[in-house]
DNA sequence: GCCAACGTTGGC
DNA sequence: GCCAACGTTGGC
């Protein structure tokens, strides 16, 4: 999952209340599905950080609820703010991501070197969703990589 | 700041 | 439903 580190860092999340944010302003159809269909609580999810001096994977958290609709949509305030939207049918949803450990930044030409990560869809040539699934290859791979890193993964 | 890539919008 | 124009993302 992507973040712009000067809006929501690896360290913001850590610095939260339960170490948990909710994942406000995906507005991408395609990502708002992954979380709507495919993430349950307890998955985990690679923290990465873009848009930034050094673009990479920042740190290890997991998916910590279901998806609702995401509250930045109603509100006129917000740059998130979708005036299409209603609380009656809601169009954006989020999830709350807990995070776990802040890990050495694996940068963008790190993880191009890594023959293992080749197909690795964040890394893809145009890619712009802000959140990608990733096959259990290459989690345990890049998990591998990661010292102490252990004692906050529990399955 | 540049630009490739891609999603969305809106006229037809 | 097509598709050109436009806006956004995100690495560099």
């Amino acid at each position: 999952m992507k973040s712009e580190p000067d809006e929501a860092s690896i360290d913001d999340a850590l610095a939260a209340d339960k170490q948990t944010v909710a994942w406000t302003g995906v507005r991408n159809y395609q990502a708002r599905n992954f979380m709507r269909d495919q993430m349950q609580i307890g998955d985990g999810v690679l923290f990465y950080h873009s848009g930034c001096a050094r673009p990479g994977i920042a740190g290890i958290a997991q998916v910590a609820s279901n998806s609702y609709p995401d509250p930045t949509q109603f509100d006129p305030k917000s740059p998130y703010h979708d005036p299409k939207s209603s609380p009656d049918h809601p169009r954006w949803l989020l999830v709350d991501v807990r995070a776990l450990k802040k890990i050495r930044l694996i940068g963008l030409p790190e993880l191009r070197a890594e023959a293992e990560l080749a197909d690795m869809l964040v890394l893809r040539r145009g890619n712009r969703l802000s959140i990608t699934p990733v096959t259990t290859r290459e989690w345990c791979h890049i998990v591998g990589k990661i010292a102490n890193v252990k004692e906050v993964l529990t399955e």
